[in-house]
DNA sequence: TAGACATTTAGAAAATTATCTAACTATCTA
DNA sequence: TAGATAGTTAGATAATTTTCTAAATGTCTA
């Protein structure tokens, strides 16, 4: 929802592997549980504050629930960092 | 010093607003304390944690630290943040 | 060199976050 | 509709992070 909520979901290494693995295809939530040995409620939780975040979508199909990115959020990240390079005050 | 270092840096929103701060113009310690209501040491220790990320540099002159922008991890970032975008998995 | 100022370090308390197990909900299929 | 499978929710505990006050360090100047 804001970018505190950004920044908060990226500060954990589990949810960036996570979405480096989303970088790949689309997966389930039991897909993506199988390459961490953490719990699945454990994963759950982070695709949980990865989804707030509008960092992924998940879409129900039958029993299985599937993530994507959503790259919308990304591009406003993109946004944030490029302030921080070449924009602001002058340089020697 | 690592990705997850920097992530964790910029996880805070009072880290965030120092990053704001030093995108105008590099401030002294003190400075920087005066534009929040948290105590000094406070500051001193998110300003510890974003030296360790690298995403500041300081530099003593006299009694004062002054504190500057590291442009370098920014591009570091963006390259992650990068990734997230048009590359990867093929598009319908 | 004593005192003032700027900043950090130390150590503790409070708040937040990550993780687990157990239980629950939803969907499919025989 | 019973049982199996996929996933989430609840609630507890452990770990991490944020913040504070008090004390220490470093530097300047009278």
């Amino acid at each position: 929802m804001s970018l505190n909520d950004t920044f908060k979901a990226l500060s954990d290494p589990t949810r960036r592997r996570i979405l480096d693995l989303l970088k790949e295809r689309d997966m389930s939530a039991g897909d993506i549980a199988d390459h961490f040995q953490m719990s699945k409620p454990s994963i759950s939780h982070h695709l949980n504050l990865l989804k707030q975040a509008e960092l992924v979508l998940d879409e129900r199909h039958g029993q299985h629930i599937m993530y994507s990115l959503n790259t919308t959020v990304f591009q406003e990240l993109m946004k944030w960092v490029l302030q921080f390079n070449g924009e602001g005050k002058d340089r020697q």
